[in-house]
DNA sequence: GCGTTCATGTAAATGGTTACATGATTCC
DNA sequence: GGAATCATGTAACCATTTACATGAACGC
């Protein structure tokens, strides 16, 4: 039921295409939220017009269709929103699942991916914190704003937490394997 | 293929039925990682025991099958975790969809959802410390304490950044309506 | 003996991925 | 005219959920 409405989330902000609602999943929601590929798409656009929650609004070239949300639309992602968030969370992370696993390797091996998954997120960090500046910029100039920002700091604030915790574990990983090898082994 | 992983993991801490795996899975993994239910499990170990990764080390009362993960087990559970994590990462957590969509909300509908995060929050971290003290007190009295201990500090972690960021969001929505139909509304 | 928990499974349906397929338009 | 991009779809397969199903052991 997910994608159903992360799509009529997109499109309460503005009509669009399938086409162009892939590139946004691609761009967005994709990186912490909610994966979507365009098969998957296309489909429930369809289905979410033949429900009435979104209609075609302009055929354009090449076959385009561009949907827009309705009122029907709006009030179900709405209740959706405010009726059903009590449930049982379903997390499926693979990244925290190697977090999981991670103290399965002999502490050199762990080392080494902790090390990558520093690197990974300070670069993942950077790049979120670029959109949020963005935001802010457009914000400042006066730009209603409604969509993104919320999510966009939650993201920073997630790969900052991710970004520390990958540290921490490592100096942790490191003081159990001094000097790799070195012979000062600390037993005990 | 990331339950196959999930569960020689568990199996490496030490051997388990079925029943004892889908429990753990509820306990831990389930809350931050991954889920799984017993209908996807039991499956998957008879696939595992098949391909040579597991085997049954006991039949007890009531048909209880023990498995313990094998030599080729470990190699494979090490083979993807130090060579398959550069790959996209696909993500898919309702809760932070949800979040991405609050912003389609009227600000007093946003503030009563946040509102429940931030409780909500504050309950999960508390749980989650409790657990993270348990684990730091039996590491202090001398326990190898080889699993959990990573994923436990990371999951307070995401907590903590989860409530820092509800908070934050619902001073920004309270800000924007100043005190609820007071009629004090300061419009542009 | 009766209720609860232990313990394992299977079947149908849904959700999601990968691969296949097609063709129009635009830019060069 | 040829390559890249726009644009949409479908089919087969795999992963996951929900519901159904069964029975042994244990505590009372």
């Amino acid at each position: 039921m997910s994608l159903r409405y992360a799509l009529l989330g997109l499109l309460s902000e503005r009509p669009a295409s399938g086409y162009a609602l892939t590139q946004r999943f691609e761009q967005s929601l994709q990186k912490y939220a909610w994966h979507a590929n365009h098969s998957q798409i296309y489909p429930e656009l369809a289905k979410l017009a033949a429900d009435g929650l979104v209609t075609v609004v302009e055929e354009g070239a090449r076959g385009r269709r561009t949907y827009a949300i309705t009122d029907a639309g709006r009030e179900a992602l709405r209740e959706w929103l405010l009726t059903s968030g009590g449930g049982p969370r379903r997390v499926r992370n693979e990244a925290v699942l190697r977090t999981f696993l991670l103290s399965t390797l002999e502490p050199a091996d762990a080392a080494l991916l902790l090390r990558g998954y520093v690197d990974r997120s300070a670069r993942d960090l950077a790049e979120l914190q670029a959109v949020v500046a963005d935001l802010e910029a457009s914000e400042q100039a006066g730009e209603p704003q409604r969509f993104g920002r919320f999510a966009a700091e939650f993201g920073v604030r997630q790969y900052a937490a991710f970004h520390d915790w990958a540290q921490w574990a490592l100096a942790r990983v490191e003081s159990a394997t001094p000097d790799e090898g070195d012979g000062q082994e600390s037993g005990a």
